[in-house]
RNA sequence: GGUCCGUUGGUCUAGUGGUUAGGACACCGCUCUUUCACAGCGGCAGCACGGGUUCGAGUCCCGUACGGACUACCA
């Protein structure tokens, strides 16, 4: 049988870096295996419906890098896979359970329900739905219950849960699980708006989605033998189940808003690298061989092993994602770089080709966190400077500095050639000539030429910026001082 | 409270009975050097605890502690 998986958000208006994560090992389980990666939107929340939800969430995704076989734009063989628009399908299945005796109807209110829940918390100390004492299909008989229902009253449907049985399954990353049914609750199957629970739809649907193996965030994880029940009050076989760790705040809580960003968005729209993000985010919780960090979607794919998925919670650790972000900064293309640096370079007035940035990404980009860094960490590259650092000029301008570097200037503005290499030779010849240190020259270069102390090698740099601008700057600053 | 799950340096991890417990981030130091970076080298630091099983346990079993998830007509 060839291996059909999902990922199944529903839809909040942004992709979580979790889901990012759950998304990725599907996709990647679906590629290693020859598989099918399906995308299906769980949408049976009507009081949370966010307008364009879908559309970004399948923005953020292609961003990443993640494409699927079948979606709600890209419909298959088993379709409809948007949740709301198979209504019909919970509807029937539903009846079914019913008449088939594994569940039942209840009448019960918000407040009934809340009232017998803090009873029992108060008389034993907890449990679920009371079935034997509330207003349901069992207390109150089949005829009772048809009249209500024909008279129009609010209803859900509840599965019967088995009293004592225990329900075991078989996890791909954690083993054996096991739980007494005693303690699973009945659940709710079709709410009164007659729209499916999570838990009635995500079975139906990956029964008919033919979905083989669920791979999804350990916070279903103890929903998981509701599920396993309903599978087998159908009369089905369940997938193969496997639950991912979860992403941590640094104080080991569940990765939340509160305590940072947790959307894929916000991270790209800082300016970290997709590539990056999906490389980290795959390395949370898991690692195909212990002693390399960085792996192209390719190599990943070709190395996925569900089984090697870690059982403990990962802390998402900025430190490490800007890392892994340099660690692809440093080897994007510069072209890729400049196109998307363009419009800012635009924006900000400079009158330079995208080659050009291209250039200054590539000698820059060491002293980068992120690609847009560049109009600031190189903004002498694009204009004057204006101010010069006074840290930098106190301790390398000093009394006899522009006596000391005017024959060289004078040595640049007639130079045959303005290149790097012819550049440095220039440089040598000179410090050798008049028994100075190379920082004693080049220094007061840098400083006349960027205004700061930081900054990529000075030939480099003179080069790409000119002859017509060095010696503008030169010249302007030496003029300043008189 | 109940149910379930987890626990290798501060963080991410490799490790499936015999290793001086490996790698990475961060941190510290050194080297390189025209600045800042990069890079290279070195250092700090770990198997939660207690019992078993075994000739031998990070690895297997039990317990304890700690942590987390779930406990909705949300997913």
């Amino acid at each position: 049988m060839s291996v059909r998986v999902r990922f199944a958000p529903s839809p909040t208006g942004y992709l979580h870096v979790g889901g990012l994560r759950t998304a990725l090992y599907n996709y990647l389980f679906a590629r290693r295996h020859g598989g099918v990666c399906i995308l299906r939107l769980e949408d049976t929340d009507r009081t949370r419906l966010v307008e364009g939800a879908m559309e970004k969430l399948i923005e953020s995704l292609a961003a990443c890098g993640i494409e699927f076989d079948e979606s709600p734009l890209k419909p298959g063989n088993h379709g409809p896979y948007i949740q709301s628009e198979r209504l019909d399908l919970y509807k029937t299945h539903a009846e079914k359970l019913h008449q088939s005796g594994k569940a039942y109807f209840a009448f019960d209110t918000a407040e009934e329900l809340q009232a017998m829940r803090e009873r029992r918390q108060e008389q034993e100390g907890g449990g679920g739905y009371d079935r034997k004492k509330m207003r349901n299909e069992i207390t109150l008989g089949a005829e009772a219950t048809q009249k209500l229902i024909a008279d129009g009253a609010d209803h859900v449907l509840r599965l019967l849960v088995p009293e004592n049985d225990t329900v075991e399954f078989e996890d791909v990353v954690r083993g054996r699980i096991s739980v007494r049914s005693g303690d699973i609750d009945d659940q709710v199957l079709l709410k009164s708006d007659g729209f499916p629970t999570y838990h009635l739809a995500n079975v139906v649907d990956d029964h008919l989605m033919e979905i083989t193996h669920i791979i999804r965030g350990e916070e279903w994880l103890p929903s998981t033998a509701k599920h396993i029940l309903l599978y087998d009050a159908f009369g089905w076989e369940a997938p193969r189940m496997a639950h991912l760790p979860l992403l941590l705040n640094p104080d080991r809580s569940k990765l939340s808003k509160r305590q940072g960003d947790v959307a894929v968005e916000d991270y790209l729209s800082k300016g970290y690298l997709p590539e990056a993000l999906v490389n980290f985010v795959a390395l949370l919780g898991y690692n195909p061989t212990g002693d390399r960090e960085v792996y192209s979607m390719q190599e990943m794919i070709d190395l996925f092993d569900l089984s090697k998925v870690n059982k403990a919670g990962a802390v998402f650790d900025l430190q490490k994602l800007d890392w892994m972000n340099f660690e692809y900064l440093k080897n994007l293309d510069p072209q890729r770089a400049a196109r998307e640096l363009m419009p800012a370079v635009r924006a900000a007035g400079y009158d330079v080709d995208a080659d050009y940035v291209a250039r200054c990404f590539a000698l820059l980009r060491e002293r980068l966190r992120f690609t847009a860094d560049l109009l600031t960490v190189g903004d002498y590259m694009f204009a004057d400077p204006r101010e010069f650092e006074e840290k930098f000029r106190k301790k390398h301008w000093k009394d006899n500095t522009a006596e000391l570097v005017q024959p060289f200037v004078e040595q640049l503005r007639r130079a045959e050639t303005f290149d790097h290499e012819s550049l440095h030779k220039l440089a040598e010849a000179y410090t050798a000539e008049h028994e100075i240190g190379f920082g004693k020259l080049m220094n007061p270069i840098r400083l006349m030429l960027t205004g700061k102390g930081a900054g990529a090698g000075m030939f480099e740099t003179m080069e790409l910026l000119g002859r017509d601008t060095c010696m503008r700057r030169i010249d302007a600053f030496l003029g300043s001082l008189a």
